[in-house]
RNA sequence: GGAGGGGUGCCGGAGUGGUUAAUCGGAGCAGACUGUAAAUCUGUCGCCCUUAGGGCUACGCAGGUUCGAAUCCUGCCCCCUCCA
């Protein structure tokens, strides 16, 4: 499998056999693989951390098999504690519902809808009763959790752990059970919990599925897993110019994971990129610009990212005006930018506007304002930022302050 | 049930009567640098007021002591660890 990653040579190998066999068996059978790969919802955005695994759903289904994107409605109240260090406020069973909403929307933008099963595992787990939860805990013990790196640093701290996090693996195994799974995916941090459904599915007499793992995305400040948390991502449905800025914004040394972890380029390319990058023949800096269009022409179109990169050439590396910036009328002769840029909504608060202002980031046409009242006159173009800008209009009425 | 620890600004985390809008780190923002970055350096980082200066609001909640409290007292709420 392309891009996948367990973390451990013997897994990988035990399951790339496992599938090929797997294969045989339901083509003998006469039926499509049964695979699926949940999500928890802790926010409701969809970003290219998601993207990867969903992918690999998209494959399976071109090659006709049974695709379901699962959505943890009750995984997400207990919250996994495989991928982080602390244990996770519980959420709301309102909010988990709306995000689900959202989530089953923008994962369309990858699966194809037609051919995408949609499950809320709520709809099973929150019927079990605490018998069958004692019987599926029989089958686990606490040695076999606390080895788990996240789990083991919580304990030797003095941390907290919760039992019901304990009991997420069981909640998820049972819906490879329930799912009847050939073949599950997620990211290698999840190896123990698709490991565990594994047991549980022996338990339950079906065949334990195949897991596919693939390594966890960095996010944008290259040093933590991609999540709305840590606000380090690029989520799909972000506005093209956002996808694309965000994309040129990441560490280089991101830039060939993104590519072959969340693009179509084949290897042999990536390959060369790989050498062009540690020969210092080409500028990476190009390559993310590629990397950027295929990531929008992947949730938009090839047109949306013709426009991106146009836009960001032009607003960022030639720091010219980008296409549509707002106006803002002024009201008065000698008017205060700050008090025009807070009035408009275009800075939170005067002391963020006269920090602005002391950090020498406020531009009149170009030149750097040396108090509150410069001079200005319509058409003026504001600039208060790196990358905001305002058109002033000057009312003929008002006698120009310039 | 018992013992202990804790609730501080976006987050982490100092601070145990005054010079504390509150050390420090991270995030964020701005400036420099640059390949758009990243890294680095510098600055900034509650709100309001005409920018030197002044005012207001802030350290779980409610009261109290004091010229003066995040710091002391009382009550309340919440959280964690360990033992049972």
């Amino acid at each position: 499998m392309h891009g996948s990653e367990f973390g451990d040579p013997q897994i990988k190998e035990m399951m790339t056999q496992e599938l090929r066999q797997r294969l045989i068996e339901a083509q003998a059978e006469g039926r499509p693989l049964r695979v699926y790969c949940g999500f928890d919802v802790t926010a409701p955005d969809i970003h290219l951390g998601h993207v990867i695994p969903m992918r690999k759903l998209r494959q399976f289904q071109e090659f006709g098999h049974d695709v379901t994107f699962l959505i943890g409605t009750f995984t997400t109240l207990i919250g996994d504690p495989s991928d982080r260090d602390e244990a996770r406020s519980i959420a709301l069973k309102e909010d988990i519902e709306k995000n689900a909403q959202t989530y089953a929307e923008q994962a369309f933008r990858i699966l194809d809808r037609k051919k995408t099963k949609i499950r809320y595992n709520y709809e099973w787990l929150s019927k079990l009763t605490f018998t069958d939860v004692i019987s599926m805990a029989s089958h686990f013990t606490v040695q076999q959790f606390l080895v788990r790196d996240r789990l083991r640093n919580r304990y030797e701290k003095n941390d907290p752990i919760w039992l019901r996090e304990l009991l997420y693996p069981l909640a998820q195994g049972y819906d490879a059970v329930t799912l009847q799974a050939d073949v599950q995916i997620g990211a290698t941090e999840q190896l123990f919990n698709l490991m565990a459904a594994r047991r549980l599915q022996e338990v339950f007499g079906q065949k334990p599925q195949v897991c596919i793992t693939f390594p966890v995305l960095v996010g944008t400040d290259g040093a933590q897993r991609m999540s709305k948390t840590t606000g380090n991502y690029i989520g799909i449905t972000e506005p093209p110019d956002e996808i694309y800025g965000k994309t040129m914004s990441i560490n280089d040394d991101l830039i060939l994971p993104y590519f072959e972890l969340l693009t179509d380029v084949p290897d042999e390319e990536l390959a060369e990129f790989c050498k062009e990058l540690e020969d210092d023949a080409v500028n990476p800096m190009d390559l993310k610009k590629r990397l950027a269009r295929e990531l929008v022409t992947q949730f938009y179109d090839r047109k949306a990212a013709d426009e991106a990169e146009g836009n960001f050439e032009r607003v960022v590396q030639k720091r010219e005006l980008p296409e549509s910036i707002p106006t803002i009328r002024v009201p008065e002769s000698n008017p205060d930018i700050r008090r025009l840029l807070v009035n408009n909504g275009l800075v939170p608060t005067m002391s963020q506007a006269t920090r602005l202002y002391k950090q020498g980031a406020i531009k009149v046409d170009g030149v750097r304002i040396a108090n509150y009242n410069p001079p200005i006159k319509d058409g003026s173009i504001v600039q208060y930022g790196k990358l905001d800008y305002c058109k002033l209009i000057v009312p003929p009425t008002l006698p120009g302050t310039d």
